[in-house]
DNA sequence: TATTGTTATACTCTATAACTATA
DNA sequence: TATAGTTATAGAGTATAACAATA
């Protein structure tokens, strides 16, 4: 140690230190993303399921028969990018792909009883993992922030 | 059309439908991460800078002759994510690696004329997305978004 | 012609591990 | 021994384009 800009650096408070970054909402939506993500992944475990498989699993719960062009819509991703997580949770045994009678291009995602038992325990755990991660935060805070986050998703049905 | 999910997505407004995701911080978290960063590049162009290399551009401004760890530790990523960074600013002209007098190892990176004009010319432009991305937000609530994202980001600092 | 699921492919961002030159 | 920068490599996560089966 000893070097000016290491010096600096430790010497100023950069959470204090006004950037023209840390005005950015996309700046700092990002550095919260990130720190969520780890701490998900860390509070599920290596075995766990990936965020993307979670929320997957979570809509084809929440709308069984869901086919994977609705689903990947909802997800807001491309259908070429759901066949993975779709097959990741197929080899689980967490949900089955059925055949639709009327439309044989379609094939239904189906939840097993054991997938609705893993994403049980998933819920409990991610809702644990937020509720330690934001222990901080009131309440109310918690409810401001969701507000002001569906805000920003608003518009994505304009695209 | 006409299948039975196919009208249960159709006809339901899903941004008012409960599910279990749309109560989890971390899923609107990134929902919303996703629609800025795609606006983000939409609004800075197919030549634009990326929003890695922008806030390594500003940091290193922010902090003249800050070193390739350090900027690191800032940017919360690896020293090794950082030379691709650092190579394309300097290919651009945007920095120099400068080296530093008394240690060897230490190269300093420092801004070009060329690599401030084009900052400033890219932070207008990134100012100018978010502006129009959040027109429909209050400065009020724009405020509060910062407040919370800052107070989720304090968790790095105990890792 | 259009749509569903699929494959092949590539790109971005990131991490880990090991190397080199210094300290 | 430890650190700064670098390289090689791999892994998520995503997109685009094309295909076969079906509508």
């Amino acid at each position: 140690m000893g070097r000016k800009a290491l010096q600096r650096s430790n010497d100023m408070d950069l959470s204090l230190d006004a950037s023209d970054l840390e005005d950015l909402i996309g700046y700092n939506l990002k550095r919260a993303y990130v720190i969520v993500q780890i701490d998900f992944r860390k509070a599920l475990g290596q075995d766990g399921m990936s965020a993307r498989v979670f929320s997957a699993l979570s809509l084809c719960i929440r709308y069984p028969n869901i086919t994977q062009s609705e689903l990947a819509r909802m997800m807001g991703i491309e259908r070429s990018g759901l066949v993975a997580i779709v097959d990741e949770l197929e080899a689980k045994k967490h949900l089955q792909r059925a055949p639709v009678p009327g439309d044989r291009r379609v094939q239904a995602l189906v939840p097993t009883e054991a997938g609705r038992a893993a994403y049980d325990a998933t819920l409990k755990a991610v809702r644990a993992h937020e509720d330690r991660l934001f222990e901080d935060m009131s309440a109310e805070e918690k409810e401001t922030l969701l507000a002001l986050l569906k805000k920003i998703r608003n518009r994505e049905e304009d695209a």
